[in-house]
DNA sequence: GCAGGAATTTGATAAATGTCAAATAAAATT
DNA sequence: AATTTTATTTGACATTTATCAAATTCCTGC
């Protein structure tokens, strides 16, 4: 899960202004720092909480025939969480490692949705972000069914030009679906 | 958007047991037969409709630089719609198109999301169609990312085994990302 | 059933990307 | 600063997929 859409943002920021759901809600999210390295939640587990970034980077991977595979990178602003995991309580098919030190609001999913019924502007929050999401998705599949390596590198770029600072380039490749190797030389080529 | 999952059509049928839902829904929503070869909705117009394929088969697809590009294919108990074009009124990227004789549901969003607001239910299976949308895209997104062109071609026939015998290879093909001559390459060695 | 058009297959070749191995370069550790 | 480890680049070659052209097969309307 990903989200960054502006709208979701200043809904949040007026729902808050309620005290009633902003003291529902911070007494049960914990605002924590995590270190370059700190993983979140493991592939495997079950998705119990809902992490919101406030500052930093976040990737999501999984391991597959040992190989490590990038499906998202994730920054300031967006939620991450496996959709699947924690509404069908199935096994996390990622794990969330923290790349860089962030700051992050942890909110346990029990917590969450309880307060998603209790306060109904959270439940469209809830609505509008899986939206956005579906939204962000479509883009990517589009970008990976009719994109070459070098266009889908330049429009990741284009999106988030500090992701090169921050990440391995084996997790980009991994992320554009391509080799090392492809990517170190498009690299080359054309910056 | 495309959306297939059990517990949601449980969801609704049980939701239909409540005569009031059941007249107000059937009040504004239209069966109808659509023939092959017809449009629902074409590509830069507002989606201003949800359409439930109750039989038949609709190809999503749109037009880049003079290409057709299938984007899905939706069956019986598939939804129909553009969210980004629904929920904020912008052109639809995509169309739909009527691939062979279908019943399909037609209703306004205007109605449906009154009816959202005044049934709960229904507002419960929009979200849960949102996420179950959402985890059906990252398959997508997965399987665009580390599958080759045999390997998609493959799980498609796997999930889909009728689409073969329904669809242009042309179509399919561009839904694979890959050409049709590949296409019918693959076909030609491993069945 | 046949003609004409559309869909699919096949062939030859080019381009993109992957694989494996080695060489640098950069970063972390002592 | 020197050493070790890790990350990135480069090279040679294999594989996959695309492109263009032609041949064949399949539909469709007559």
């Amino acid at each position: 899960m990903k989200q960054q859409e502006g709208e979701i943002a200043r809904l949040l920021a007026a729902a808050f202004q309620d005290e009633a759901l902003y003291n529902a809600y911070y007494q049960v999210a914990e605002e924590r720092v995590f270190r370059r390295g700190e993983v979140l939640l493991e592939q495997g587990k079950v998705c119990r909480h809902c992490y919101n970034i406030i500052s930093g980077l976040v990737r999501v991977f999984y391991l597959k025939d040992g190989k490590d595979i990038t499906t998202a990178f994730c920054f300031a602003d967006d939620t991450v969480f496996s959709i699947e995991s924690a509404t069908r309580q199935t096994p996390c098919p990622e794990t969330y490692e923290v790349l860089e030190d962030s700051v992050i609001e942890v909110i346990a999913f029990e917590d969450l949705n309880r307060l998603r019924q209790e306060f109904p502007v959270l439940e469209k929050v809830w609505t509008l972000s899986m939206e956005a999401y579906a939204i962000w998705l479509e883009e990517r599949v589009y970008s990976m069914q009719f994109c070459s390596a070098r266009e889908r590198y330049q429009q990741l770029l284009q999106k988030y030009p500090e992701i090169i600072l921050q990440a391995r380039l084996t997790h980009i490749a991994s992320y554009l679906g391509i080799t090392l190797e492809t990517l170190s030389r498009i690299r080359a080529q054309a910056g």
